[in-house]
DNA sequence: GCGTATGTTCAAAAATTATTGAAACATCGC
DNA sequence: GCGATGTTTCAATAATTTTTGAACATACGC
């Protein structure tokens, strides 16, 4: 919850034929990982983020796997959650059957995206509940300080609720 | 990561001589606990905070402890993680020695400070790592096109630095 | 169409984070 | 000071989240 402190990504080890980071990528590495903690974008994640991210070319799966010494399972899932969030983009290879993958051009855009698919659906569900919480108030009981706090925490989450959406590209792909 | 579906609040009950939480009540407990965790913030914390916002009159140590049915412990560090966020006051009582406590007027504030209080020190130490980045790519290897990320990269966490200070009240009390 | 390279799923294990409660600590009124 | 009330600490436990890996799917190139 506070500052994890400092937190070395990893005592993994690459796979034998597979590079492990290099000092630099590893740095990286733990700084989109201190990032993502806010979010609660899990570690993996984003070691898979910073490793694209410092790459001159797209990587494919493989070598995710082996350079970051991690399981099938949490690259498949990785790739997928930054897929999801359009964080990172698949090159179509020449003849080959393997995707391979490169950072979305804006980090930013990728950002806002994320912080959407979190706090927006919170925000939409929050929506009904509150108008019950308002209306219960009112009705019954509750003093007027009280009152005061919940309409202004509805008129919050209604705003947020028409702003968010107009903060970016519509709901990507299908 | 991903929306946690709904979970209710709690299967704890309250202590024998303290009223459990009113349907609204909860409901608001349910509100404040999923908007606190898109940021980390725990469960009990979040409980509490509904409690003092849905109560007319400032909440005493033993009513959180009673109302919510959670431990002393919980209790205890729930209040100080509120109070060292500046997210509730204290009233100090007349002739008694228990403190009492309420939510700080501005919830906006509240939020902005802790929204600080988590991103501030991830950048804080982040940024000499980033320069070591940027240097290490610019001299040795490294495609112009990943030199370019990293500078911004740099460029952004040097500005979210200088900005965020300025989004609102200084380092609270001492 | 078939065999295999490429990915995905998902239950079980590991890692992390939150909560509890009993013991230590503090402070107030006397 | 002393006892009582009120709060904090922290090691142990519980709950939650993340990762693993082996079994299962898919579809590509032949």
């Amino acid at each position: 919850m506070t500052p994890p402190a400092v937190k070395l990504t990893a005592r993994r080890k690459s796979r034998p034929s597979f590079a492990p980071l290099s000092a630099h990528e590893a740095e990286l590495a733990v700084f989109f990982v201190r990032m993502a903690g806010i979010l609660g974008v899990p570690r993996s994640v984003a070691e898979i983020y910073a490793l694209l991210y410092a790459s001159p070319d797209a990587v494919d799966f493989d070598q995710v796997q082996g350079r970051l010494g991690m399981s099938k399972g949490s690259v498949s899932q990785g790739l997928k959650f930054l897929r999801d969030h359009g964080m990172i983009l698949s090159v179509k290879a020449p003849g080959s059957r393997r995707e391979r993958w490169q950072p979305t051009p804006s980090l930013a855009a990728s950002l806002v995206t994320l912080l959407r698919s979190q706090v927006l659906p919170a925000l939409e569900q929050s929506s009904p509940s509150l108008e019950r919480i308002v209306a219960g108030a009112q009705g019954t009981q509750a003093s007027p300080e009280v009152i005061e706090r919940l309409t202004r925490l509805r008129r919050w989450n209604a705003r947020a609720l028409e702003l968010f959406p107009l903060m970016l590209p519509p709901p990507r792909d299908a």
